[in-house]
DNA sequence: ACGGTATTGACATACGTATGTCACGTCAAC
DNA sequence: GTTGACGTGACATACGTATGTCAATACCGT
């Protein structure tokens, strides 16, 4: 049988009230009798029963995703996994609203995020751009006793509570690595593409993707960043710049977001030359692409997993409950068509 | 504020009781009756608060995880997650405990199945291969009322709740891809070993290896599949009659339970001949080697999942809930050396 | 030993649900 | 009109925890 306060109260010799300021951390308590409370749950091994005590505070749990707004296949389809994810939650005492907000324009996520009500908020789950701004109202909504996890994209100075994502480095490595088998008898360059490098997920997916270039494929030349900022024509006009420039092109790493321009560009250009086509990011686009055989791989982080473990973990940080580490690790996964799922 | 069970009664205008009767399906309720109570179920969106529930029986919930025993990688591998969700439930009400049967003697497994206390047992999740008795046991334990579920091999024709694990016909098409991909340009045949072709699992996965094999990758040729029925010598000496006779050998398929012995017999020879090699299931052992370069890829399941998939999966069939499909799904994974976790 | 304050305990109520007891009403069968 | 079965509602108690009130006690410095 589990101990309960009353066990507790029992063992220590002190009235329910006492082992309840204890644990509660509330008035003064003698430090003689707090640690003698201590003692007798360290003894009788007493974990609180979360839910019992949720009933009967009537908690329920505040949370805000924010994410950014404006149309990008890849923030729908966390939109949509934080909506099920939120769904499923609902039931357990949890409130979740999703919040758009401008990433372009780092004084228009300030407003935003100083316009929640801090005064009902338990935790919020961001997925923005790291500013000067976004820090300081970080360090406000923390100060007002409310929890902040980074979402995709991690906020390393923010003083966060946690990061929920994979680690950019490490995806590029595995892309690169995945690439080096793909070619491990070839010769050749690689394009690398991307929407824009301002985003620092690029820049270390980029990183790690060379490392491994440099010291495991000395057969294979990464091209320098392609950035086309969301503009369809520049991408077609570069790429076939790139094709003509480098006739030994062996394959096309995107970076993230802007996956479907890439593929338009490229269509029917690959078959022909043999391309290996590696992408981030499973997408309605990108899973279409597999499924055509226009993409070959595509690195993932589960963004199912990336919605509910966020939530999950929000609502230990506001128990102060130990977080489950295994079960919140995001990985870094490689889709084929084979185990698209 | 969500309604109560108050709130239906006061809406259906009848008592507590009868909508506890109702909700319970206890004893008789004039049908009239039962339907109001139905209908403001409806109407005011109710929904039981499970942990409220749980608290007033007093519920725990009494799972059996059934292993195989006797020495195997990844069978620990599982227990170890096993052992590790169930800590992390213990505090949610539910008590698991890891059971060990002599899987290669079908009259052992039902013996120590039907052993079983029925009277007190909610659920069982089982690892444990088809076979006619085991069918009947699990007839037998579901009909005390218990929910069974497959892990990691599936039982097709047992009439189980639910299977936790992946589809190994699509985890061996995945390997068969991406050796084809590892292999895109280069002709040659493919060693296919195991440790033993009684499991379905090995079964399953050689199908849907050659599958992709004969349709994407003409290039490529599998061999026959070696059994080697742990027994080192057997490999070692398999092995070296394999290299010999077809000196066009481009990779090895280790489909799973005796990757250690394959890498031992295989130890100092890959990389003279430039052999891929893809296996399934990490392990300490297939974790090393795709550390030192001895693996390129492993193919996994990730346990961790597969365990606390297996724990709610249970609970929820006990609650008669709805699962949340999009979390118990569980992955067909490729590991690289560079994104092991 | 005193007054004053800091600590403590007994007790009550609540959260949403489960479950049991008992008495009351209704209706059919006799 | 009596009997009994059935359906029903009022009420109580419980689960483990939180939280409040209020009186009682322990401890402090003087």
């Amino acid at each position: 049988m589990k101990p309960t306060v009353h066990d507790i109260a029992r063992e220590a010799g002190v009235s329910l009230s006492t082992v309840d300021r204890v644990l509660n951390g509330r008035s003064d308590v003698r430090p003689k009798n707090a640690e003698r409370v201590k003692e007798a749950v360290r003894k009788l091994g007493y974990v609180r029963d979360t839910n019992a005590a949720n009933l009967a505070k009537k908690r329920r749990y505040n949370f805000k995703v924010v994410l950014p707004e404006g149309a990008n296949h890849f923030v729908e389809t966390v939109a949509e996994a934080v909506r099920d994810a939120a769904n499923a939650e609902v039931t357990d005492r949890a409130d979740v609203e999703i919040v758009h907000v401008n990433t372009s324009d780092p004084h228009a996520v300030v407003k935003r995020l100083k316009a929640l009500d801090l005064s009902e908020l338990d935790g919020v789950a961001m997925m923005v751009p790291e500013t000067p701004q976004v820090r300081d109202a970080i360090a406000h909504i923390k100060s007002a006793g409310a929890y902040v996890v980074a979402l995709v994209s991690d906020l390393p100075n923010s003083r966060c509570d946690h990061f929920v994502g994979i680690d950019n480095f490490s995806a590029g490595q595995t892309a690169g690595a995945l690439l080096g088998r793909f070619l491990r008898r070839e010769t050749g360059s690689i394009l690398v593409t991307t929407s824009s490098m301002v985003a620092r997920d690029s820049i270390e997916r980029r990183h790690g993707f060379d490392e491994i270039l440099l010291r495991n494929h000395p057969n294979l030349k990464a091209l320098p960043t392609i950035e086309f900022y969301d503009d369809p024509d520049r991408i077609s006009e570069t790429l076939s710049h790139a094709l003509a420039a480098h006739p030994d092109l062996k394959a096309v790493y995107s970076m993230g977001s802007g996956n479907a321009a890439m593929l338009g560009a490229l269509t029917g250009r690959t078959a022909a030359l043999g391309l290996v086509v590696v992408a981030h990011d499973l997408t309605p686009v990108t899973r279409q692409a597999l499924m055509n055989g226009e993409i070959d791989a595509v690195i993932v982080q589960n963004v199912g997993h990336v919605a509910r473990s966020a939530l999950r973990v929000l609502r230990a940080k506001c128990d102060n409950a130990t977080i489950y580490e295994a079960q919140e690790q995001i990985r870094i996964e490689i889709i084929l068509r084979e185990n698209l799922y």
